[in-house]
RNA sequence: GGCGGGUUGGCGGAGAGGUUACGCAGCGGAUUGCAAAUCCGUGUAGACCGGUUCGAUUCCGGUACCCGCCUCCA
């Protein structure tokens, strides 16, 4: 059996992984806020918690993993879309308004989530459907002291769990000392935090023993991973941005509600994405969302290449050159992919599990390219979750190629389109016109106006060329470029 | 201020205490008005200062710079 090793952020080493039962492996990972369509940076923890489910479904069977990732969909920022759709003149109650909303939110995230080749998790909670779990959890808490009620809120008492800040490698008086802390009123301590709050008429609200409220942040991972996982399970997951506040609270709660149990056994966490070397912030117009990109034509499997090509444990930068890299290097291996009954190559498998060494993997792959072992790339590359076989139908990936022989005053000539997608006859049968007027023109020796015309034919997405062969027959070819767009080709007509 | 991560050749990006990473770009050739594609060949590195060692880019310490979290933005 493969030995897997990963980084465990509580422990700070990397470890080999055990799992508590091979016949069901276990893994949480923290899921969208549904209150809008996810930005790029939501898509890392997807793709790299994706290829992590891959390889433990690869090593222990497909039927012997469950993975968990939750919808948050009771939340503010969705309190306040619902608002501001009902202060529109919308009639209907917020209820419904929100319901709608993270109903449409989810439609929009699996949908671009598929399109990065994810598979989707074996279960997918949204807290609303947990809130009595939440609920029974809380009073759990209150009942052995670690949590107190106080106003309509229930807050976690930080004192009462020594192990606080054990994963992030704070103490609860270092973060105090830090004043960035909210006190609020109500708090015994000001590093507290809410497991319940009260609602108003105007905000969503379940009944509860403190009044009708809904839940704080944390503790919905913490009721939703103990009714479906259990105790104790294997991995959790998520961004580096959420190890502290988010996992130590969760830590708290799970630790103080079930202390027999272990909780989570490895932590995981995913650096930050960058866009163009910096932060992606609205603030800095660098914020886009995986839908945007996948709109511009840039297709969710070059995302999911150039994510992988960076190690899990580093900020990613977002590029430009980066998306073409892996355009080209996509549409080379879809080329030769074949069909086979031929399993992964070890050094891949054993590159993931090493610490999910994506990177190190697609190095392989290449190898695998240029070593013209083919099959095996094929099914090498599909643990990584680039499914090559079936990209050959994706039209970014197919090659377009017409040739037409011709009489061409007085040696025989081919001319020829090459691209990447689908073209009408029309189309291609006028860029044939455009590229025989430009041979003629250099056939006639009027270079100004050849290059002239390859000029104008360049800023529509067509690049000219012409080669001849020892015979003294000459081919011109038509490169049709990806941002090539049939309706401009009228003004040179 | 507290905690954590990073700094590798033109660019991206890994492993390993000593032996070619790999990809892209570049350069030379097959071949050319210019240019593209393909093939063959090829150069370039380890932020800085110390230490350990026969030997460090790789281990240890320090400095500089960058980034993240501490604000219910993954």
């Amino acid at each position: 059996m493969t030995e897997i090793r990963l980084t465990n952020t509580k422990t700070r080493k990397k470890e080999v992984f055990t799992p508590i039962d091979p016949d069901n492996v276990r893994m949480y990972v923290c899921g969208p806020t549904v209150y809008d369509r996810a930005h790029l940076g939501n898509a890392r923890p997807v793709i790299v918690f994706d290829v992590l489910y891959r390889l433990l479904r690869h090593v222990y069977g497909a039927d012997h993993v469950t993975y968990v990732r939750n919808f948050t969909d009771v939340d503010d920022k969705i309190n306040a879309e619902a608002q501001r759709r009902k202060a529109a003149g919308d009639p209907r109650s917020l209820e419904e308004l929100i319901r709608e909303r993270t109903e449409e939110t989810i439609g929009w995230y699996h949908a671009d989530m598929d399109a990065l080749g994810a598979l989707r998790p074996t279960v997918e909670p949204r807290a609303t459907d947990f809130i009595g779990q939440m609920i029974g959890m809380i009073e759990g808490l209150i009942a052995s002291g670690h949590a107190y009620a106080k106003d309509g809120h229930v807050l976690f008492r930080v004192r009462s769990y020594q192990g606080y800040g054990k994963l992030s490698g704070r103490t609860v008086d270092d973060m105090i000392a830090g004043a960035r802390v909210e006190i609020a009123p109500f708090k015994e301590d000001p590093m507290d935090f809410v497991l319940w709050k009260p609602s108003d008429a105007d905000l969503p609200g379940w009944e509860s023993p403190w009044g009708r409220g809904r839940p704080g942040w944390h503790i919905e991972c913490s009721a939703m991973s103990h009714e479906l996982l259990g105790d104790s399970f294997d991995i959790h997951g998520g961004g580096i941005d959420l190890q502290f506040p988010h996992h130590e609270n969760e830590i708290a709660q799970s630790k103080c509600a079930h202390p027999e149990a272990e909780f989570a056994k490895v932590w995981m966490h995913n650096e930050m994405l960058q866009v163009e070397g910096k932060k992606m912030s609205k603030s800095l117009g660098n914020f886009f969302t995986v839908r945007d990109l996948l709109d511009k034509g840039i297709p969710g499997e070059v995302i999911r290449f150039v994510f992988l090509s960076t190690h899990y444990s580093k900020p990613m930068d977002w590029t430009l050159p980066k998306s073409r890299e892996a355009i080209r290097t996509l549409r080379d291996w879809i080329s030769v992919a074949e069909q086979s009954a031929q399993v992964p190559n070890a050094e891949v498998i054993a590159a993931l599990a090493d610490d999910l060494n994506t990177s190190l993997a697609i190095t392989k792959l290449h190898e695998l390219f240029s070593g013209g072992s083919y099959a095996e790339l094929t099914a090498s590359a599909k643990l990584l979750g680039f499914d090559l076989l079936a990209l050959k139908s994706a039209s970014w990936a197919t090659p377009f190629e017409r040739r037409d022989l011709v009489e061409w005053l007085d040696y025989n000539a081919t001319v020829g389109s090459l691209g990447w997608g689908h073209f009408s006859e029309d189309t291609v049968t006028a860029i044939h016109n455009l590229l025989r007027r430009w041979m003629t023109l250099r056939w006639e020796a009027k270079w100004s106006q050849a290059d002239d015309l390859k000029r104008s034919a360049e800023l529509i997405g067509l690049r000219f060329e012409v080669s001849k062969s020892k015979d003294g027959t000459s081919s011109g070819t038509a490169h049709i470029e990806g941002d090539f767009d049939p309706a401009k080709l009228e003004a040179l007509k």
